[in-house]
DNA sequence: GACATTTAAACTACATCATAGAGTAAATGG
DNA sequence: CCATTTACTCTATGATGTAGTTTAAATGTC
């Protein structure tokens, strides 16, 4: 394979989510905005395994914040793309760009 | 699950390279086009084996050939996206522009 | 301060998808 | 009729995707 380890589906939904998110990319908030783009609703077992792996591969890194003053509010575990997984997505959504270019599919035509 | 069966990263890349090759999509040539635009080399088996699983899910059909006069000529498989398929790459590719849009990745903006 | 409630994460088990490798089939050319 | 070429098929296994259940850690209430 040319470079870098390859990205499922999923795992590249995720990717995405946390790069949205910037400094706000915890499990909950990740669910959430994989939700709101896209309309489905991973389970928290779901998300959570993809985390986990997304982290074994180098692709993210994940730090423990502080709790917060607010019924419930245990520590959350924030999640940032490094320059691996940044790389690694690019690369992804690069070679979908390329194999639609051309493509007439309605709503996704690039100019 | 809102409409449809979800895509794994390799079918959307096998549906976009069958649409890409109109009425010329068949083993070979849709991994040579595969090739061409990702830089993957996809074994014959893997290829098969989900060009079968698409056609299982209703996603694309397939019709033998006639055998063309040339050394090797053997009948060629021909496959073909159908509504069913284009719909659901469609919601696929969307969904992951809507998660890009207002993320700033390198070569990846859109206008 | 015991205990219910809320938010969040971890664990387990299983289904689906991805992939390689080896093998089979059907054509032509010498 | 056998070697060569093009193309597809079969089998086994690892990687990814998913649900469901359980655990953890915070606050609010009585």
């Amino acid at each position: 394979m040319s470079a870098g380890p390859s990205l499922g589906e999923f795992e590249q939904v995720v990717l995405l989510a946390i790069l949205r998110l910037g400094d706000n990319a915890y499990g909950v908030t990740i669910g959430a905005e994989i939700t709101a783009c896209t309309s489905r609703e991973p389970a928290p077992g779901a998300l959570y395994t993809t985390l986990d792996r997304l982290e074994d591969k180098g692709l993210v890194t994940s730090r423990l914040g502080d709790p917060t003053p607010q019924r419930g509010g245990r520590a959350k575990r924030y999640f940032t793309l490094n320059s691996k997984g940044l790389a690694a997505i690019t690369r992804a959504q690069q070679s979908y760009r390329r194999l639609l270019e051309g493509c007439e599919l309605p709503g996704l035509n690039y100019a």
